[in-house]
DNA sequence: AATAAAATTTAGACAAATCTAAAAAAATAT
DNA sequence: ATATTTTTTTAGATTTGTCTAAATTTTATT
């Protein structure tokens, strides 16, 4: 059997879901510009999810992805995650350069072939870029994991990693009082140099390079 | 940028590429047959391949691939191969569950990704069936492995591994004096027990169970 | 509330890959 | 050598996903 939904249906789906997430809402429009495409093949596309149940959808009144629908979007990130993860960790390439590789991996129809690739993967939680990675049922792992430049202002997180493994980032670190553990968020970004000023609890702020930001990942729950 | 050639151009380059091997000429109804399609799709597609410059084709006469076209066919077959090498070696897949997966993964277009692929894997000579890989440029290591039960009766070849490491078929391997490098050929297959009659040089003929020769894997030259 | 602007949908077209039914060419048999 | 059968090709249709241009609906503006 070949795979249940097209391609392209799949990467509908997706670009739907990811602007629900973070807008809320989607318009035709949205999708169209998310996927490099015209709105009115966006229309033509909405009527077939439709008919297929993957979308509720009064035409002029917008659209949403039904329980089905979130459920096939979360198998196809899914995939694109581990993909990922697979093409950073077990085949060496840069974190910038895996997207389009797992665009079209992602489209790999096997079910038991992503579960075995996870299981071999180690279940990893997150993808090289900190997006979680959702489990063979579809859930979340809430818990993200980002460098400490790409972590949102007010956003509470806990150290997790030290990039350089250096004596000198360590030392400066412990200075700091920033360690494996150490709960803290970022209040300011200063667009100038790309430093960051920190807030530990019952500590005054202390402020770090971009340098060094790029060399602390931190977790936090999404 | 997206593939080169769509998946369906590429089933056709490989399934004509491996009738040309086996028949060393190719027909429409043999393509239609191999691909579960029909006579007059083919021709559509023998066609297209011809002004996509991979085909020669003359109608009513016959047609071959040309040399681009039989280097994409090679680049799908490793591309194929690696890929099923990795489900069976890294995921655990079962040699005979992996072929429809790799039908999906052939078609994946990085070769950056199937180079790495390939040294991630250690370069292997020949997949999981025994068939051999070719390399980044295409060509054929010549060397194949097979169990003993699916070497080809006539055919030069030596012992190069042993699938069941007990004690037991070894010393049966040891007194009929197979070992690994031994070089043999099959003489006669029995349908009745799948018992092989082994032939080594200076050494008069041995018979070997069906479950013996399952477990004694040995390399030729194709 | 009427009008202008923006967003969305429809109508009709096109390319890729496939199909059926019929025609044409080649191979085979008498 | 002619007739029959088989193979191959053409003609025209279908499906999926896309497009442009025009029409429609909704939203924003005065």
């Amino acid at each position: 059997m070949g795979p249940k939904y097209s391609s392209s249906r799949e990467n509908y789906l997706k670009a739907i879901f990811h602007l629900q997430e973070v807008h809320g809402t989607v318009t035709t429009n949205d999708v169209a510009s998310e996927m490099q495409t015209r709105p009115a093949s966006v229309t033509d596309m909405l009527k077939k999810l439709k008919a297929q149940k993957l979308l509720l959808y009064e035409k002029y009144k917008g659209f949403k992805l039904n329980t089905e629908g979130r459920k096939v979007a979360l198998q196809i990130i899914r995939k694109h995650r581990l993909w990922e993860y697979f093409l950073v960790e077990k085949l060496r390439f840069g974190w910038d350069e895996v997207h389009e590789m797992a665009e079209e991996l992602e489209h790999i129809s096997s079910k038991k072939l992503i579960d075995r690739l996870d299981e071999f993967l180690g279940f990893p939680k997150t993808d090289p870029h900190g997006d979680p990675i959702p489990d063979s049922q579809g859930r979340w792992t809430l818990t993200r994991q980002v460098d400490l430049l790409n972590l949102p202002v007010n956003q509470q997180a806990e150290v997790s990693g030290i990039g350089d493994q250096s004596a000198e980032i360590l030392e400066l670190l412990n200075h700091k009082h920033i360690a494996l553990g150490t709960r803290l968020e970022v209040k300011k970004k200063f667009a100038f140099d790309n430093s960051i000023e920190l807030k530990i609890k019952n500590q005054s702020p202390v402020t770090i390079s971009e340098h060094v930001a790029k060399n602390v990942f931190v977790k936090y729950d999404d």
